[in-house]
RNA sequence: GUUAUGAAAUGCGC
């Protein structure tokens, strides 16, 4: 809660209280986990004027924050700055910068960082390892993201219950179950007590490859070690349920999770959801709606998107442009998703100006179209036989920086 | 007292 932290730091202010670097630290940490970088600059600036030094953890939060957005070149000018003011950079600013290459799948650099840290007398720790794990597992290089949990051993860094469930989580992913669930063993023979993220994992595995009585069983197991399953384990099952069309299942976890005080939230309602519009059972799906709405759960995008997806699977592509309006009125404007599902939409009803419309009234809102975007007005030209508009907007993608798939 | 890591949902032809 930003907003009241900056109310709490006029009343110090007021009350004649001098702000110090941990204060501005906090703000500035604060800022920053919210993408607010020019703001943390702001403070920056406001300290330097205030006569104080931000320190290396002030530099820290900022590295931190311009790696979560993305912006490792910024990311690294804040580490060759402080590294010129003689400032010693420290396990936190190497966590931050490695999260923030690893999370840019740019691996040969995260090596490279891996090398800086230990030049500059750093050792790579958990968490170091962790961030490199978690990049290979998201390219889908299980190979690659295990040999991380021998390189750490080697050097006599000790996994934890994080590391586990990232590496478990990975072989998830590309369905290598039997993999994941070694893994599990192996951390109960090193006295590792796996957590609840850890069984979502299994479970949310098991779910993806459709086998719902091993992702039932695990949540048994998880709750006979005194582990207890949480909104998002609930979530998981469910959405396996859905998947493997079992509403009747996923109704029953849904009202179970209820008995022992778990409250679903937008995921778990919007996973619900989408298993009615997969079923094309679009008045349950609307049941459920209205229930989310009654039970205090403010839809978000994702609940809209699903809802106006259903109607474009059922034929009612009118009606899901209806949904345009009370989705804005509600203070959600439609995103990238809501604008590609409407396109296909008119597209398969063969109604191919209004999804021009759409598209252009998506530009003009200032989305910027991915390749499903531009895949779904590809195949309206195409079905239109407007062969030569269709490789005009080939053109067009790659030479924003969109690959075609 | 302030700084780095892990789990779930929606869209694109066949």
């Amino acid at each position: 809660d930003l907003e009241e932290a900056f109310r709490l730091k006029g009343e110090m202010v007021e009350r004649g209280f001098v702000l110090d670097n941990f204060t501005y630290n906090t703000i500035v940490s604060g800022l920053c986990r919210a993408n607010r970088m020019r703001e943390a600059n702001g403070v920056l600036n406001d300290m330097v004027e205030g006569g104080l030094s931000p320190d290396l953890v002030t530099y820290n939060a900022l590295i931190d924050g311009y790696s979560r957005e993305g912006n490792i070149w910024k990311a690294f000018e804040v580490y060759n700055g402080l590294v010129m003011k003689g400032i010693k950079a420290d396990i936190h600013t190497y966590g931050a910068l490695m999260n923030g290459v690893c999370k840019a799948g740019k691996m040969e650099e995260a090596r490279i960082l891996i090398k800086e840290m230990l030049l500059h007398g750093v050792i790579p720790n958990v968490i170091s390892y962790h961030s490199l794990c978690k990049a290979y597992c998201d390219q889908g290089n299980m190979e690659a993201a295990i040999l991380v949990r021998d390189e750490m051993l080697e050097r006599g860094v000790t996994p934890d219950v994080a590391f586990y469930s990232v590496l478990i989580g990975g072989l998830c992913k590309t369905g290598e179950m039997e993999t994941s669930m070694q893994l599990l063993h192996e951390m109960l023979d090193k006295r590792l007590t796996p957590d609840e993220i850890t069984y979502t994992t299994l479970i949310d595995g098991y779910c993806r490859i459709g086998n719902c009585s091993e992702a039932v069983m695990l949540l048994s197991q998880m709750v006979e070690t005194g582990c207890k399953p949480n909104v998002v384990t609930y979530t998981s099952l469910i959405c396996g349920m859905c998947q493997a069309g079992k509403m009747e299942e996923a109704n029953k976890l849904f009202e179970e999770m209820q008995t022992i005080n778990l409250l679903p939230n937008e995921w778990t309602y919007s996973v619900l959801i989408n298993g009615y519009v997969n079923a094309r059972n679009m008045q349950d799906a609307f049941r459920v709606h209205d229930e989310l709405v009654k039970s205090g759960v403010i839809p978000n995008v994702v609940i809209w998107n699903t809802l106006i997806s259903g109607l474009c699977k059922t034929g009612r592509v009118a009606e899901a442009v209806g949904l345009l309006e009370p989705m804005q009125s509600n203070g959600l404007m439609p995103d990238y998703v809501t604008y590609t599902t409407l396109i296909a939409g008119y597209c398969k009803s063969r109604n191919f100006h209004e999804a021009l419309k759409l598209w252009n009234e998506m530009i003009n809102n200032g989305l910027i179209p991915d390749a499903a975007t531009y895949n779904a007005l590809l195949y309206g030209y195409c079905i239109e036989g407007s062969i030569g508009e269709a490789v005009e907007l080939l053109n067009e993608m790659m030479q924003i920086g969109i690959s075609p798939n």
